[in-house]
DNA sequence: GTCTATAGACTGATAGAC
DNA sequence: GTCTATCAGTCTATAGAC
């Protein structure tokens, strides 16, 4: 294997552990067994790694989502590859998506840090059951049927969708993201009628 | 207003505008007007300000949730309310929730990059889309109206789903995230049968 | 292409005066 | 509580020999 994809493996395992900003050319000269200067003559700057990196990870998986147009009948049976696809990128709640990881960078945070971020979650979820519990009841909310999955599920979009919003740094981004559930809700009373 | 509320304000701000790793001491102690070695009074180390910053942000949250469930009667409506929370929270685009943030980290990201990341979640969106229209043929997934507004929601979904899954180092967070997508899909043929 | 050596800046953190 | 002064460690990046 040549040099410069030994280091764009290695900065890419590493971006998506932990973020693109937090392993450096030390730590890529360590991995790959050359030195740091030595990294410079591929990628002058880390800039020009980033965008290598990310340059090749589009196009790995544009490829990956044509073999799984080809390979499927149904639409639903594509959308459980394309799950399958991010699940599996995971590598068990270690690694994002590059892209994610791009977007989000660095996770340097102590364990009762993680703790905390953790505990706002699982509160989140809570609360947002109790809400499609609710929904079960009063039919505000079309085709809720298990509360719980529709609020880890509600939890994630919003999430996501701030993040999508950021990259592209337009607001229209996350409502295009969120329509959906928006269509789902019964239109409120007019109150001021 | 004291010191430590200050320090506070101006860590949160900073945190959701570009990643927790993203601002120093130095530059903490430029917004506030004290010398960087000051703010080690009141915060120790770096991860004493990250705790603080989210128990204070939590609270403050919980406390939003608690006064949309009090206000609105419907669970759609709670719903409209909590959708907008999240919205009103990007600040335009440019300021995640400070729990993404802190998910997420720092973004020091070149424009050449940033519009490579656009690229990608422009294509799945695409390709989302092919496979949404293709469901409303086939009639594999359920409850499918808008094609693209789906492809949004879905790609969202994925990235906010491996962000929480990360953050509590588990893929159940993940499968639990993304239950409810399974759940629209047709069960898929048994080939093996 | 890879190396040694180093520049220059910035980081989080500490000691101790006031 | 806030200050000055300073530490040792990190980082990206460059110059120039081989």
């Amino acid at each position: 294997m040549d040099t410069r994809t030994a280091l764009l493996d290695s900065a890419e395992a590493a971006a998506r552990q932990s973020g693109f900003d937090a392993f450096s050319y030390a730590d890529l000269s360590r991995a790959v067994g050359i030195r740091k200067a030595s990294i410079h003559y591929h990628f002058p700057v880390k800039a020009d790694l980033a965008l290598s990196l990310i340059e090749r990870y589009t196009a790995r998986v544009l490829d990956q989502l044509t073999a799984i147009e080809a390979g499927h009948r149904d639409a639903a049976d594509m959308l459980h590859a394309y799950r399958r696809l991010y699940r599996d990128a995971l590598a068990g709640g270690t690694r994002l998506c590059l892209c994610v990881a791009l977007s989000a960078g660095r996770n340097s945070l102590s364990d009762p840090v993680l703790t905390q971020l953790d505990a706002f979650h699982t509160s989140s979820i809570a609360w947002l059951t109790r809400v499609y519990e609710r929904a079960v009841e009063d039919g505000t909310v079309f085709g809720v049927f298990a509360p719980e999955t529709e609020a880890a599920a509600t939890l994630a979009l919003m999430e996501g969708a701030q993040l999508v919003a950021r990259a592209a740094e337009s607001v229209s981004r996350f409502d295009q993201a969120t329509a959906a559930l928006g269509a789902r809700l019964v239109p409120a009373e007019m109150d001021q009628a």
